[in-house]
DNA sequence: GTCCTTTACGTAAGCGCTTACGTTGATTTC
DNA sequence: GAAATCAACGTAAGCGCTTACGTAAAGGAC
């Protein structure tokens, strides 16, 4: 049995309430007292009960991260520095892993509140309105990453991806290109998909470019979906001389099939990607991407959710593209 | 203020306890009651405080996980077998990116502590002498992945590292290699480091190949430094056809190397990995490496945790290389 | 009908803390 | 020197649960 305050408290021959004001930095003992339990204290081992703590503060010093998916660069960027900021400011974070799962995510927001925990994270995840209506049971701080709210209002950390997919197109024109497809995420999907096909789609609009359905393919965010979109383009649009991706996993995965079917990137093939995670750095050829800065994200995201910032609302952060070796200039 | 037990007791006209045996699906009430507590709950949206049942039971449904780095592939897919495991047991997993840090690693395992955790899950890293003691004072559960203890008998999973960094170059050698450059760990890590070394260098004395302190170079699994051991390996010792190196990521960084310089791979020089990351996959080319099962190991390490099933201290797990790109045959 | 067992509860203690409030003795104020 | 103030504590309630123990009523055995 692991020592309690009353334990210490006997030992020292003082009361609990004055070892929790010792433990606590409160004042009301001298520094002798002092001296002698924290003494005894180190001697006995004795570590306060968290749970315990908890149970009377109302104050668990832990957080929740809802993730889409725990094994992308993506969210281990983002998780890191949501970790990294939490355990500064004396906070531990769990992990929810909802695999884009609509019961899973329902059963983890139920264990979050069960434990008391003080604010979640949501990441990347359009938010369903069942789980607007949980959280708005749950009375507990929320904020959110690189995803919005429908009808509450949740303060939310991104970037503009309209903007963002806007400028990378622009990007690939600057560069010459007048025939450009896209890889890009799901139709449906209203936070990274939609907006960064419109992007696109305006960027060309504005350009006197045009537009055509056989130069946009839909994938998954993921590595194997960009292969499988990279070679229907070659299939569909070969006379494309350069693509958007709407993921860095997908631009990667345009590179494989780029690669396995002879096509060099970039000298047959631009290739620009979107997230600037280390893959895109990683890959051969490093690839140009546009950044977004996934890392402060996730610190600014605890700051917000515990307020140790003065904070108003919302926050679009910036974004730019990184130049490197995957888009050439053409004519 | 969410509606406590005593609300709900008082609501439904029974005591307290009737309705924690009702929610803990023990006996002693009939079902009428039940029905009626059940909807009472149902009506006020009673949720148990997990903390208030954490201080009674002593148990809090929760584990702690370390890592050295958050963001490696490697740990994101450990990560998530650990999570995914967790959450079917109906557990929740605490985080805690050490960054290799000695205080840090400290900290965490304090905070662990207090929060009255019912285990650790410990990953690639080795204990330093006082992490053993501060683990031996907690008196919770442990098991270590990737990595063992030297003093106290820790439960640990990973697989052979001298085996399997052994049978990477034998594949090497078999393919016709001769000479054979290593990109490894750090001399003085004990765990992935060291072994590896050794596996190599007995391959090859096995096989009559002599060894040369000129073709091992030391990283530190990362990217960057992969790359940094390539360019060292290309000056130092260009006669090498085949390099092992000891992380796929290191893999990955040498495969960028030899993209700059013009160094094609798998025609001029070959390359074999160690994990079987994500990353080896997503390579160009895809990469050959040694596999290590890291999604079942994270999945194994809490089921051990937490003796669900019948295991018997310490386990090996089985590797095997996956045949991919980067390696050819000569001669 | 009596005695015993069983079921269906209620009572209250206790998990390890924090904290409002009370008490005591010393110090200050005039 | 009496009254007021204050520092340094101790006492005990309470946070929201679980559970050992007690009790009353119902049921069963004979």
């Amino acid at each position: 049995m692991r020592p309690t305050i009353s334990d210490v408290a006997k030992q020292s021959g003082v009361s609990t309430a004055t070892v929790s004001r010792i433990i606590n930095g409160q004042s009301g003992y001298t520094a002798k007292t002092r001296q002698k339990v924290l003494e005894i204290i180190q001697e006995m081992g004795y570590k306060p009960n968290a749970i315990a703590r908890g149970l009377v503060n109302k104050r668990t010093n832990t957080i929740g991260v809802l993730l889409p998916s725990l094994s992308s660069r993506l969210s281990s960027a983002l998780l890191k520095g949501i970790e990294n900021s939490a355990h500064q400011l004396d906070y531990s974070v769990i992990i929810c892993d909802t695999e884009s799962d609509g019961k899973r995510t329902i059963e983890y927001l139920d264990v979050l509140s069960e434990k008391q925990i003080d604010g979640i994270i949501i990441t990347s995840e359009w938010l369903k309105d069942v789980y607007e209506e949980t959280i708005a049971k749950m009375k507990i701080p929320v904020v959110l990453v690189l995803t919005t709210s429908s009808h509450l209002q949740i303060p939310y950390i991104k970037v503009d991806d309209y903007q963002a997919s806007y400028q990378a197109t622009e990007y690939l024109i600057g560069k010459g290109h007048k025939e450009i497809g896209m890889i890009s995420g799901s139709k449906t999907d209203k936070l990274a998909g939609l907006p960064r096909i419109e992007g696109y789609k305006q960027a060309l609009t504005d350009n006197s470019l045009t537009i055509s359905e056989n130069r946009i393919t839909y994938g998954d965010f993921a590595y194997r979906s960009g292969m499988r979109c990279m070679e229907e383009l070659l299939k569909k649009a070969p006379e494309i001389t350069a693509v958007f991706a709407a993921s860095d996993e997908m631009a990667v995965g345009a590179l494989s099939c780029a690669y396995k079917k002879g096509v060099k990137v970039p000298d047959d093939l631009s290739i620009i990607g979107y997230d600037d995670t280390q893959e895109a750095e990683m890959a051969i050829p490093p690839l140009t991407t546009v950044h977004q800065p996934i890392y402060d994200m996730g610190k600014m995201a605890v700051e917000m959710l515990l307020n140790t910032k003065e904070t108003v609302g919302s926050i679009l952060m910036p974004h730019h593209i990184v130049e490197r070796d995957s888009v050439r200039k053409i004519e």
